[in-house]
RNA sequence: GGAGGGUUGCCCGAGUGGCUAAAGGGGGCUGACUGUAAAUCAGCUGGCUACGCCUACGGCGGUUCGAAUCCGUCACCCUCCA
């Protein structure tokens, strides 16, 4: 069987912005073993869907034989990127920053292989956080020409609302973390978001000046959603890949219920289905497409959560939604059976399991006739839950067409 | 260091002594229509032991019967000058 090149996967799969150079990117990655490198702020005890993007194109070049090297920014979260930002970060205390670091890498270490030198686990805080400020200036600030810098797209909005000196040096610690790398473990590569293009391009200038050697980099496209929005945002805020911070029943959900529009290129970039595959469902129409949702939904789970729990995501999204399923699988809460016997109201249990955020929303959302049990809308404010609700699945409540909560009562 | 401007609800942004839980927009939520989609239309959008109470207009203190609105002070941000 043909090994298709590296290069030509990302490029067919969606994740290619800009490249420093395609045909010398695409033999290099016929001839050599390449190492690359891909940088994660610690600006979160977890990545989220937007880093995911990264991740995949990291696990596609693994998979051809490349060597990723995962940094963490443990010394560049110390000054805040400002590329694209609007306002200052908030500056997160050196402790925070170390333990965020540490989660992300063991975050990391669920989708690559580490093992027998196939991966790298750096930090950038091993060689930033110990640099001489002179020295710095001397060896690497001189190479940085501050008009153009200013010139730059990035910083656009920064110059009008404003830019701190430090957030302004930003820009040389990414481009020496790359030489840095480049020296110790021969890097010739560094992926980003396209917004980062800037900051990359200034690290292979960097290496061009003082190593005199070319290096690479590959940007992929910052993902927004055909509503406009960024991709991996929801209001209630990150589509995080931590299990704790959502469930992968909430992770399933996300990817569901994504607009249509968007389904062959999510297919594409956070799935490794076949490409023939991703056109067939891609090409769906009307409700049909709900399976190719269904697809996206259930391998995108499976990449993050594994497969035990895309499959459990998945029955209870069928108990939730189609009927028949697992009821087992919805997100469910045990109480005692006494509770139920001595009456629950209807708002306070809907607030008590998370279905609305406060006994006030429910309150309202009773009003509006979004609140249901088993099924039936609730009409009454006062309603209050009775064993006679009890059905041998338990209690099921449901807040508006997409969120369901099941409850059982023990003894 | 000097002069001026600013900090309002999830976000943007009105409001300059009571009628302000705070206009308008965005976002979000619910309902109708549907396919757990989009678009459209309508309603809702601080909390609670709910016809009342509490919290809220950067922090603290003050004036006043009464302040987001006036005064003082602290913090942060922006603009111009150096």
């Amino acid at each position: 069987m043909m090994t298709q090149n590296a290069y030509d996967i990302l490029k067919e799969r969606g994740f290619v912005a800009q490249v420093t150079d395609e045909d010398a990117v695409r033999a290099k990655f016929a001839t050599e073993q390449v190492t690359f490198y891909i940088g994660f702020d610690s600006t979160a005890d977890s990545l989220h869907a937007g880093s995911l993007v990264t991740i995949m194109a990291m696990m596609h070049l693994q998979r051809a034989g490349h060597r990723p090297i995962g940094l963490v920014g443990g010394g560049t979260t110390m000054v805040g990127d400002p590329s694209g930002k609007t306002e200052l970060r908030q500056m997160l205390s050196r402790e925070t920053i170390e333990r965020f670091g540490q989660k992300i890498h063991a975050q990391l270490n669920h989708y690559l292989h580490f093992d027998e030198g196939r991966a790298i686990a750096e930090n950038n805080a091993n060689w930033l956080l110990e640099l001489n400020y002179v020295t710095f200036l001397r060896e690497i600030g001189r190479h940085f020409s501050v008009n153009r810098m200013l010139a730059a797209e990035a910083y656009k909005q920064r110059l009008e609302r404003g830019l701190s000196f430090i957030e302004f040096n930003y820009q040389l610690l990414q481009a020496y973390d790359y030489l840095e790398l480049y020296r110790r473990y021969n890097c010739t590569l560094q992926m980003g978001g396209d917004d980062q293009w800037g900051n990359i391009l200034a690290g292979v200038d960097l290496i061009r000046r003082i190593e005199g050697a070319t290096v690479h980099a590959i940007t992929y496209p910052l993902l927004t959603t055909a509503g406009g929005a960024k991709m991996g945002k929801t209001a209630e805020g990150a589509v995080w890949l931590d299990a704790q911070k959502l469930s992968p029943y909430d992770f399933y959900q996300y990817w569901i219920n994504c607009d249509d529009r968007d389904v062959k290129k999510l297919l594409k970039i956070f799935t490794f289905l076949p490409l023939d595959e991703v056109a067939r469902l891609g090409s769906l129409q009307g409700a049909e497409l709900r399976h190719a949702k269904q697809v996206l939904a259930f391998e995108a789970t499976k990449i993050t959560h594994g497969q035990a729990a895309a499959q459990e995501a998945e029955a209870g999204a069928k108990a939730a939604f189609a009927g028949g399923g697992n009821l087992d699988s919805m997100p469910t809460t045990t109480l005692p059976a006494a509770r139920l016997a001595a009456g629950i109201g209807v708002l306070e249990i809907f607030a008590e399991v998370g279905l609305t955020q406060s006994r006030g929303q429910a309150r309202r959302m009773l009003q509006q006739g979004g609140v249901y049990v088993n099924d039936s809308r609730v009409t009454q404010v006062d309603h209050t839950l009775s064993p006679a609700d009890l059905t041998p699945d338990g209690i099921i409540l449901r807040a508006g067409k997409k969120k369901v909560h099941r409850l059982i009562f023990s003894n």
